[in-house]
DNA sequence: TGAAATGTTGGGGCG
DNA sequence: ACGCCCCAACATTTC
């Protein structure tokens, strides 16, 4: 007579190492239904987007693979998780549900009704492990939640060390033979007519192992110079993580421990290592402010901008999402997202300036294509970032802060690699004109093979009537 | 995790 | 030799 089995519920944290529910459920000794579900159906503007499908599709198969070599078999399900895992556990006398703390909106209210709907049938166990530090860990002296960076971080950087750790369990009981699931491609996550995800496959390996083997690529060479570096969208200077850490297939915990391991033996990585865990901490801070202000992608976070008089054009945030907007480093961005499902950094702030202050489009509009079209799609990450380069956010860039992309270029893409290799179609132009083709010489642009308004689009609005365009706007809000 | 405008300074050309 | 102007180069302020 086995024990009654204990549901595993999965939602990003698709690993088995540094996996607390897990190691309860494997500590328990009872049969284990690792639990995939997924709701397309409930309603609701956060919808997984394509990008975002594509990965949990790979990111699933390997952690039903990882599960398999283990002895286990992931379960997927698909519906309201709250009326399914209800389901599920009469259907098996489930003694047990364990799970990752979420901390969307979405996620804590499906937590409140599956404690309220079957807390007194099962033991409702919530873990923490996908933060490095819990919202409730740090407040301000005032005892708010924190609206600047910097004492934020510095309050999580003097909390004890995070704890170790723990390596995967090399077994995991099965769950009874007839509990039953769909398969993977019956959810049918992965784009059909057209397949537009070459791109995706060969820029990235979604799963545990493809996580470990960005960071340790990243912790070999790049955090040495990530300081400086990270600031070259021509250079692999950044970690690519995000996405990894947005599915949970590794965890802030396992990254921050990797980093401090090697600060320890190796003094070059201190500058590196400590700028790289700051970008962790921006990710916390992020979560930490969707946990207070779960309308944050929706509302302004400095409500004097609900009065911001944002335009409407159409034709150019199409142009914008396009990579046409005749900027060469906004267009290389916005290209490198459509094709890979990532765009560095760097370029994320440059473009989404460009959109919210030349163009005075909504950051929420800029918001909802970049939750369908990156790979590390995070509601918190993202509505956080917008609402910072918007100006509204908290701890935000100042409105007047304007990005000359330009300038921008010059300086962070100076030998052009970045631009070439998105807008092949300025790539004979020389380094001095490359990010401001409408201001060359016609000699050489002659020279270069590019017509303007033909091979390459002439700007889609000029910077200096942009920017003044854009401070005019700020200036309504001050008045109001 | 800017950029542009404005102010200041100091060297050098020139009458 | 001297004052004047120009204008980088740098600093400050403003948006």
């Amino acid at each position: 007579m086995s024990a009654a089995p204990v549901i595993l519920w999965y939602r990003d944290d698709f690993r088995l190492s540094d996996h607390a529910p897990l190691r309860a459920a494997v500590a328990s000794g009872a049969p284990i239904i690792p639990l995939y579900v997924l709701d397309d159906e409930t309603p609701g503007p956060w919808r997984l987007g394509g990008a975002s499908r594509w990965w949990l599709h790979h990111s699933l198969a390997a952690l039903a693979a990882d599960l398999s070599a283990r002895g286990g078999r992931l379960v997927i399900r698909r519906g309201d998780a709250c009326a399914v895992i209800r389901q599920l556990a009469r259907e098996c006398q489930a003694q047990a549900l364990y799970f990752h703390r979420g901390y969307t909106p979405a996620e804590a209210d499906l937590e409140r009704r599956l404690w309220r709907e079957l807390g007194d049938s099962l033991e409702v166990r919530r873990f923490r492990g996908r933060l490095l530090v819990e919202p409730e860990q740090v407040k301000t002296g005032a005892g708010e939640p924190f609206k600047v960076f910097t004492p934020f971080w510095r309050a999580c950087l003097s909390l004890p060390e995070p704890e170790a750790p723990a390596p995967a369990p090399e077994r995991l009981a099965p769950p009874p033979p007839e509990v039953t699931g769909l398969d993977l491609d019956d959810l049918a996550l992965l784009p059909r007519t057209p397949d537009w995800a070459g791109g995706l496959r060969d820029n990235w390996r979604p799963g545990e192992a493809g996580a470990w083997e960005r960071l340790t690529a990243f912790l070999d060479a790049a955090v040495v110079g990530y300081a400086a570096d990270r600031d070259l969208p021509g250079h692999p200077g950044t970690s690519r993580l995000s996405p990894h850490l947005h599915f949970g297939e590794i965890s802030p915990r396992q990254v921050w421990h990797a980093v401090r391991g090697l600060q320890a033996g190796y003094a070059a990585a201190t500058k590196g290592g400590d700028a790289f865990l700051r970008e962790v901490g921006w990710r916390e801070f992020c979560q930490h402010l969707l946990h207070h202000w779960p309308r944050l992608p929706t509302e302004p976070f400095n409500p004097r901008f609900a009065h911001f008089p944002w335009r409407e054009d159409e034709a150019a945030f199409g142009a914008w999402r396009r990579g046409q907007t005749g900027y060469p480093l906004v267009d290389a961005g916005m290209r490198e997202l459509w094709h890979t499902g990532w765009m560095h950094n760097r370029v994320r702030m440059v473009v989404a300036s460009f959109l919210v202050k030349h163009l005075l489009v909504p950051w929420q509009r800029g918001q909802d294509w970049f939750w369908d079209t990156l790979v590390d799609a995070d509601l918190a990450n993202n509505a956080g970032s917008w609402q910072w380069v918007a100006g509204c956010g908290a701890d935000a860039a100042p409105y007047f802060r304007i990005f000359n992309p330009v300038l921008q270029g010059q300086k962070f893409d100076a030998r052009g690699d970045y631009v070439r290799r998105w807008v092949p179609e300025l790539r004979r132009l020389p380094d001095r004109d490359l990010h401001a083709p409408f201001a060359a010489g016609q000699a050489s642009l002659a020279a270069a093979g590019v017509r303007l308004g033909v091979d390459y689009p002439a700007p889609l609005v000029e910077h200096d009537f942009a920017r003044q365009r854009a401070l005019a706007a700020l200036a309504t809000l001050r008045e109001a």
